[in-house]
RNA sequence: GCAGGAAUGGCGAAACGGUAAACGCACUCGACUUAGAAUCGAGAAACUGGGAGUUCGAAUCUCUCUUCCUGUACCA
């Protein structure tokens, strides 16, 4: 197939009535483009249908095949509501800020900039011959001054915002000021940060200007805070948790710090509750709603305060201390027999005893050292101090031991943990590996081995007022006793941290914000976009500012609104801008409604626009955003919702994650003693298959002299397009490959069978897609060789859209031979062989029964079968000699969303004068399939055994009088009188005896 | 550990509780050909990861075990 494409065309280029898929296909893509056929406008009398993609991040590999199966199912899918009567909006765009074109400025100068419009150059043209029917009036791109002037917009929003918990909504944060010089914030419910004073009017309105801003700070909906960060020094920026994976960051897998910074934070951690509900009332996949469940982690209990008995040889220190815990067991609070606070707890220093300082104090350094990462994957070691401080029992008023523990998280709930060993595994570990007591709270259990965690069989015991009590009237009573003694009060938990939002990188948007003597401040959304200043370099500055501490123009100047130069500054008009820039996720969390209204400069989208379009009906793209994209802009769109900008608060109705497409690896094996040598795949098996194993050491050994113990072969990989569909490598290629591999005069051992062939085969295996794998296949050589159709209907092909599957290029050849048949049903030599005569009955049948199932399938998602649906009534008509226009028409409109080229072309030499993805979607009737007679498989005891065509209009009884008088049946029977006999008319006769 | 998903020919896969393997690749043979990697035609194979149960009948429903994939985790 790779030796001689060309002849091959040759062939094709000399018959002017074969399939031209390139000219046909370059031709459509040119004429949807200019007759703006996929436009879509915001108003229509038909009912609207919003599909999209995730839009891509246009890196410098471009696309490789696995990349457009999720466009490629969303296309057949707007293609097919749009036949069926839809006003259908399908748009694309970039996603544009990112690492990789800045860090590729940082290596060669080149703005960023440049980069992503070359390489988004690249994609539209992949994108472009692949036919999709997207809008691209409506593109958008992240990195765009007049798209990212609505993500700073919406920053403004968050930071003028506060959640308050009454309404359960976000507020305008002018609200809250009036409620401070009305009443103060001791009646305010919000959700803030934990370290907020009471105050009374008075007090507020005394409050210098700068307390008072840093007051509302801490109430905002994003601000700024000191927070202990995921440093990452390699890439020299702040990462969030879920661009950490394994302790390491996401690209490129370098180490990860904790560090204390002054950051932007968005407080997601407010709609929390919301996200977890919300997520009932949308169509997406179970697992995708689990992790985000998971990464929520909601976990309902009590906190509990104990407080820290004074200590005489303490005495210095004065003050009661107090240490709050959250527990999800307060029903347990009669077995805690110890508290374990984390390393990092603030009050450790201050309550360690003078004996135990040195151990304690050993003990922190050695868990400091310890990496975030050896810390998670060392689970099993148990390590701990004692602080020789107690507490106080709230209801017993017994001292029990203060330990700090690494298996106590500090970024969780607060930091420590009541010990419960009789009812948590890990406190039972620590306990007896230091010895601690295990109190036994629970009726009739024995926690000699381990501890006992079954909630829905806890009895309580040995617990004052608790005893006798089940789990769950334990709990309610605990809680109301702490609550008496205003030692603890009912909490729910979550996992889910505020987001960092500051990255100290350039490609990025950059904030709205200036500050004045310390304090930030927004720059009116009127003089928005703030652009990208230019820099010198990329990289931080020797102070270690974000690289826009590089830049000479970055100051604010109050009078004019505009960006001076930085020599201005002096901090009466014309201040400092922020030096830090958004995240990878600002640009993608509102983008699916900017598609609505992309053009519009007066707001972030019409409300016109946002009430017709309303919500993504569809949304396509991969699982791995579950936890930041798909929650990030989950949580925008609520606050999107409060501030009555939006109809729905969730953006996306259904959503589906497409599988992966994986490569199928070719491979031979190098002779290591003697790399000149070469093993082909078939002579690998042999080595591997122990009968064969000796013989073949023997083989090799008289090629290469070597010894037999000294033969170890190694795997190499081959590219995939140098092995055809038979497993065969087109040698000459392979020595040419690249000449750094010094692979020109190689020699292959192969098998006799090979050799007689003149073949070299490889192994193949599935493997992800990669460059560094030698699998990656490229889309644009497959539309060159096959078109774009073919590489339509493969990706569909392959298996179903959410599954993970391999890439065989080899396949091709049978999606593409179908669509040279469905071209020959339509043409022959002499041209279009069309004709008006009527349709059979049996051309009438094949339609009906296409039309039935390709409608099923794509309301399925299922576009799989439906490929081999078109296969099968290709096949069918063909052996029909259908050539009626009844049945070839339609037939057109339902293979148009798969293979829209070859169908626009059909249609228009059908004598159609506009588009057909203007037709409408053929009506099934189910009439053509009904049928008069069956052919009943005959069962004994459930195995099939023959066939019976009988009428459809038998009763039960005749049937079963047809059937048993069939000779057959007594073949089968031998003699036997059958038990029973079960009738399913329309289905089968089974006889069981 | 927890959660979600999966297991069917050599490969990708189909299959409302009712004829397992449709459709395609690869394979074998034949036809047309100077030639076939084009086209057309024919063919072979494999009984659903193991075990039990429900049923007249199970790939499909239930239980159980095994293996694999994905996500997540000292989350109190």
């Amino acid at each position: 197939m790779f030796i001689n494409r060309k002849f091959a065309l040759l062939i094709t280029e000399s018959n002017t009535m074969k399939y031209h898929f390139n000219e046909i296909e370059a031709k459509w893509q040119k004429y949807w483009a200019e007759n703006q056929t996929f436009k879509a406008e915001n108003y229509s009398d038909k009912p609207k249908y919003y599909v999209l993609d995730m839009f891509p991040y246009p890196s410098g590999a471009g696309l490789h095949v696995g990349h457009p199966l999720g466009y490629i199912a969303s296309d057949i899918y707007a293609r097919y509501k749009r036949h069926k009567g839809f006003n259908v909006l399908h748009p694309q765009g970039y996603d544009s800020f990112g690492l990789p074109a800045e860090q590729y400025a940082i290596q060669t100068g080149q703005h960023p900039a440049i980069t992503t419009a070359e390489n988004i150059k690249t994609y539209r043209r992949q994108l472009d011959q692949i036919g999709f029917s997207f809008d691209w009036s409506r593109e958008v791109r992240t990195s765009d001054p007049s798209y990212y002037k609505w993500t700073q917009w919406i920053f403004i929003q968050l930071f003028n915002s506060w959640y308050n918990n009454n309404s359960d909504k976000a507020e305008n944060i002018s609200e809250l000021i009036k409620i401070f010089e009305a009443e103060g914030n001791t009646n305010v419910n919000a959700e803030c940060d934990d370290d907020i004073e009471a105050f009374t009017v008075e007090e507020w309105n005394c409050y210098s200007s700068e307390k008072k801003q840093e007051i509302l700070l801490k109430y905002r909906l994003t601000y700024l805070a000191e927070t202990e960060v995921n440093w990452c020094p390699a890439l020299g920026t702040v990462l969030a948790n879920d661009e950490i994976v394994n302790g390491v960051s996401e690209r490129g897998g370098h180490p990860v710090i904790r560090k204390k910074m002054t950051q932007w934070s968005m407080r997601i951690s407010a709609y929390a509750e919301r996200l977890l509900q919300g997520l009932e009332t949308i169509d997406w996949t179970d697992s995708l709603k689990e992790s985000q469940r998971n990464w929520i982690g909601k976990s309902v209990g009590a906190s509990v305060t104990f407080n820290v008995l004074p200590n005489v040889t303490l005495s210095a220190v004065e003050g009661s201390h107090k240490i709050d815990v959250f527990t999800t067991r307060p029903d347990t609070i009669f077995g805690v027999s110890f508290m374990t606070l984390a390393p990092e707890h603030e009050l450790v220093s201050k309550i360690t005893t003078p004996e135990q300082k040195a151990e304690v104090e050993a003990y922190i350094e050695a868990t400091a050292k310890r990496s975030e990462r050896d810390r998670m994957a060392d689970v099993k070691t148990i390590s701990g101090a004692f602080t020789g401080a107690y507490a106080e029992h709230p209801f017993s008023k017994k001292p029990i031991p203060i330990w700090i523990g690494d298996y106590v998280l500090a970024g969780y709930g607060t930091g420590a943990v009541m010990s419960v060993p009789c009812g948590d595994q890990r406190d039972y570990d620590f306990a007896k590996h230091f010895n601690i007591p295990i109190p036994n709270i629970f009726e009739g259990v024995d926690i000699s081995e381990e501890a006992f965690a079954d909630k829905d069989n806890t009895i309580i015991a040995n617990s004052d007022f608790l005893n006798g009590l089940t789990y769950k009237k334990a709990v309610k009573t605990a809680i109301y006793e702490l609550e008496k003694l205003g030692q603890g009060k009912g909490k729910t938990n979550y996992r889910l941290r505020d987001a960092v939002f500051s990255r100290q990188r350039y490609w990025g948007e950059p904030f709205p914000v200036y500050y004045v003597n310390g304090m930030p401040q927004m720059i009116d959304a009127k003089h928005l976009p703030i652009e990208l200043p230019e820099v010198e370099k990329y990289l931080p500055t020797e102070t270690g500012e974000p690289p826009l501490g590089n830049a000479t123009v970055w100051a604010w100047c109050t009078e004019t609104n505009t960006v001076v130069d930085n020599d201005k500054i002096d901090n009466k008009t014309i201040f400092p801008l922020e030096l830090n820039t958004m995240p990878g996720w600002a640009g993608s969390s509102q983008y699916f409604n900017r598609y609505m209204d992309p053009q519009n400069d007066k707001e972030i989208f019409s409300q016109d626009a946002i009430n017709y379009w309303q919500q993504v009906d569809l949304y396509i793209g991969g699982s791995e955003h579950a936890t930041g994209h798909l929650l990030y802009s989950r949580f925008w769109q609520k606050f999107m919702f409060d501030l009555g900008l939006v109809p729905y608060d969730e953006f996306a109705k259904k959503l589906i994650n497409q599988g992966m497409i994986l490569g199928t690896s070719a491979f031979v094996y190098r002779i290591n003693e003697k790399p000149e040598f070469f093993v082909s795949g078939e002579v690998f098996n042999n080595y591997n298959d122990s009968e064969k194993r000796i013989e073949t050491l023997n083989f090799i050994q008289e090629f290469t002299g070597l010894s037999l113990e000294s033969i170890q072969l190694d795997e190499i990989h081959v590219d995939v397009k140098y092995v055809n569909a038979s497993n065969e490598i087109d040698v000459p290629s392979f020595r040419n490959w690249m000449k750094e591999f010094k692979y020109e005069h190689i020699k292959f051992i192969t098998t006799k069978e090979e050799q007689e062939k003149d073949i070299v085969k490889v192994n193949r295996d599935v493997e992800k897609m990669s460059k560094s794998k030698y699998n990656v296949v490229n889309p644009d050589q497959i539309c060159i060789d096959y078109g774009a159709d073919s590489l339509r209907l493969y990706e569909m092909f392959l298996g179903p859209l959410e599954q993970y599957k391999p890439w065989n290029t080899a396949g091709i050849t049978g999606v593409h031979s179908f669509l040279k048949k469905l071209w020959k049903l339509y043409n022959d030599d002499n041209g279009l062989k069309v004709t008006d005569a009527a349709p059979t009955k049996d051309n009438l049948k094949t339609l009906h029964k296409t039309i039935k199932k390709v409608e099923e399938d794509i309301e399925n998602f299922s576009f799989n079968t439906s490929v081999s649906t078109f296969m099968i009534a290709c096949n069918e008509l063909t052996a029909q000699k259908c050539t009626s226009k009844q049945i070839l028409e339609p037939l057109l409109v339902l293979i148009s969303p798969y293979a829209p080229h070859i169908a626009e072309e059909l249609w228009n030499q059908l004598g159609h004068d506009s588009s057909i993805s203007l037709a409408d979607f053929p009506k099934f009737d189910e009439s053509h399939l009904v049928e008069s007679t069956k052919n009943y498989p005959i069962s004994f005891n459930g195995k099939m055994r023959f066939t019976m065509e009988l009428a459809l209009d038998l009763s039960k009884d005749d049937i079963e009088k047809a059937v048993l008088a069939n000779d057959k049946t007594k073949e089968q029977l031998q003699g036997r009188e059958p038990k029973k006999v079960i009738v399913v008319p329309g289905k089968i006769v089974n006889i069981v005896g």
